[in-house]
DNA sequence: AACACTAATCGTAATATAGCAATGAATTAA
DNA sequence: TTAATTCATTGCTATATTACGATTAGTGTT
């Protein structure tokens, strides 16, 4: 019913798809890879760079921020974005041990 | 309007959000790690292991398969699934460069 | 105060996703 | 041939997501 059934995965399993559920638009891969190109605050240039309305970006931003990957900091007018770096690692971590779970030396069994 | 505009992003940044996406359900996440543990063909005993009905986690392979990661082999009246390695490899390479896109020395800037 | 600017929020639409009961297709067993 | 088994497909419902126009909130400027 679009209500995914979290009770009955791991705290892992769902924390895996929690990450990589908000990697799988590409608006949010792209606000990432410009926070990390700059690598400094961002104060929201993001919506020209990136073709989509200011509302629309700002979800996503807000979807970032949630999961705790990116920061944004008020700086008077303007909001100033950039990466997590602690967190980022963080997630990294959980991500690779998924990503890195096989064993390149046994070959498909089928 | 829960459409995504791919068109005005690179085929990069669409091929990282896709394959995020597809591990953006703790259901594909389980039913990956699981054809990793066994390291051998599974005959569609995901269903007991898993708990969700039989035509919910057929969806969930379809959606695997069709993006390559795994096989399915018909074995009689069952279904054969394992992990498609050079495909998993080629995927970890794309996840990579976008996870490890980070500078660990650089601090944060705000 | 009045205005401009930036970004968040609200409301709404169109589409996608998750889940399952029922059904169908294919193979094997009796 | 009939029945049983296994899995895919279909059809449906409920919820989630994406996108944006309009509005609001907050700050800075004149």
């Amino acid at each position: 019913m679009g209500l995914t059934k979290t009770e009955i995965f791991t705290n892992q399993q769902n924390k895996i798809a929690q990450f990589a559920k908000v990697f799988g638009h590409p608006a949010r891969v792209s606000i990432l890879q410009y926070l990390f190109k700059l690598n400094s605050c961002v104060c929201g240039d993001l919506v020209n760079e990136i073709g989509l309305a200011q509302p629309t970006i700002s979800q996503h931003l807000k979807e970032l921020k949630h999961l705790g990957l990116i920061k944004g900091d008020i700086e008077g007018t303007r909001v100033c974005y950039c990466i997590h770096n602690k967190n980022w690692t963080a997630m990294k971590t959980v991500m690779s041990e998924f990503l890195n779970q096989d064993d390149p030396k046994t070959p498909d069994c089928c």
